[in-house]
DNA sequence: CCAACTATATCGTGATACGATATAATTCAA
DNA sequence: TTGAATTATATCGTATCACGATATAGTTGG
């Protein structure tokens, strides 16, 4: 079970963690800049690229891997800032579709924008580190 | 600087998003199992992966992007489990290394050998996500 | 048509990183 | 050499956020 790891194995861990912690670090800059809290950004992301009739706020929940609950605790910080907005379904009343107001999607573009151009910057060194540990 | 993005861009940077998430859940669940929150396997793995006379407070905010305060906070409730010491130096009487203690070295092996199984596994899977957006 | 289930919401709590601040040790320049 | 600036670490109070427990409305299956 326990795999014998060298020294240079803790090393590729602890580079591939911080390679993605700086991700994570330039990433919730960005979104602070736009106003925004991390969790938030991944909400308006995961919204915008779910299907029309599939943002609901469990659909949120999923895709965050948090608990309904937070989702719908996320999604009401969002509608208080006027970022998305709630819109009763006529199929299931207990469900809603979340959209995206325009300013939210003038936001997330922006901040998609710089997302990409970030990873594609990261990309050959993360790759290095994965298969450094391959 | 707002670079058209497509349908098809969000939907790439919410699943790569969504994978990291994915990652970051398994990871925080084999801490949990072995008794350690994320920050605490993230601050043990830095201090491994340190040369022997490298791993300070200091050092581990620096790796883990966290202020100097909190990475203090953060040893201080290691250190009161038992998983590290604080070695005073005599070069710079400010400052103290950090050291693993045995239970210390036995949970990061086990926990580092099933991330770096994981990550294995993910590999082609982040490969591709990565590729995707490039 | 009621019991189980699903989707979402509310409330109180705990954990943690932070800002502001403090202290001790070190360094550097006059 | 000494004192001002800098560095390394620590303390304290606070804000944030996801969670557990629980609640409510709506839906579905027997």
């Amino acid at each position: 079970m326990t795999a014998n790891l060298t020294d240079d194995d803790y090393a590729a861990l602890a580079e591939f963690r911080f390679a993605l912690r700086q991700f994570q670090v330039f990433s919730e800059e960005r979104a602070a800049e736009a106003g925004l809290k991390p969790q938030q950004h991944q909400a308006l992301l995961a919204i915008r690229a779910a299907g029309p009739d599939d943002a609901t706020v469990g659909y949120v929940a999923q895709r965050l891997i948090v608990k309904p609950h937070s989702a719908s605790e996320l999604i009401d910080r969002l509608e208080v800032q006027g970022l998305v907005r709630r819109e009763p379904t006529q199929s299931d009343r207990r469900r809603a579709l979340i959209r995206l107001t325009p300013q939210a999607s003038r936001i997330l573009s922006d901040l998609s924008s710089v997302h990409r151009e970030e990873i594609r910057r990261l990309q050959p060194s993360l790759v290095a580190h994965l298969s450094r540990l391959t």
